[in-house]
DNA sequence: GCCAACGTTGGC
DNA sequence: GCCAACGTTGGC
């Protein structure tokens, strides 16, 4: 079985909006060691990933997307022009780990969160204990939750669409 | 835009 | 390897 994460992503720069427009994506411009870290030795193709919007008005959980390559060099590092240029890296010794992604659906209400500082089984989430990680592990609790969250609120939506 | 929490850097 | 100074993140 594979693993559930949340990926941070401000959506000025890249949202799920344009991850669905795209069906895939390189994830890139990690440069943080612990998130490069994991990049590098625990996500697997086939893992879940909970796209998160974060540094935005309304910070939520809106979509979910697969990995479909596991880790390989982040391209950005090496292209001066790129934001994400790394100078002191080089392509026979990358610093930096990208991965690819290919969306899934968006949510069909983004879970809030400030609605999931609210609720128990989410209150040992990295996205509250350590809101600075970018790549974080979802337990198999917190993701069960969210899911069921997401089921709750398709069917909701569905009853409504049935009443009109 | 503020600021607390966290991450990185670099002198010693 | 410690730790002060500095930089960044991200919720509010």
């Amino acid at each position: 079985m594979g693993r559930y994460w949340l990926f941070k992503t401000e959506p000025d720069e890249y949202s799920i909006d344009d991850l669905a427009q795209e069906k895939s994506c390189v994830w890139e411009g990690i440069r943080n060691y612990q998130a490069r870290n994991r990049l590098r030795d625990e996500v697997k193709v086939g893992d879940k990933v909970f796209i998160y919007h974060s540094s935005c008005a309304i910070p939520a959980v809106v979509g979910l997307a697969e990995v479909t390559r596991a880790a390989y060099p982040d391209p950005t590092q090496f292209k001066p022009n790129s934001p994400y240029f790394d100078a002191q890296s080089s392509p026979d010794k990358p610093r930096w780990l990208a991965v690819n992604l290919s969306y899934k659906q968006h949510l069909s209400t983004p879970i809030l969160l400030k609605r999931i500082k609210q609720l128990d089984h989410f209150k040992n989430m990295e996205l509250v204990s350590r809101p600075r990680l970018s790549i974080q592990a979802v337990h198999p609790e917190a993701a069960d939750a969210l899911l069921t969250l997401e089921r709750e609120r398709e069917r909701e939506r569905g009853g409504r669409d049935n009443y009109r």
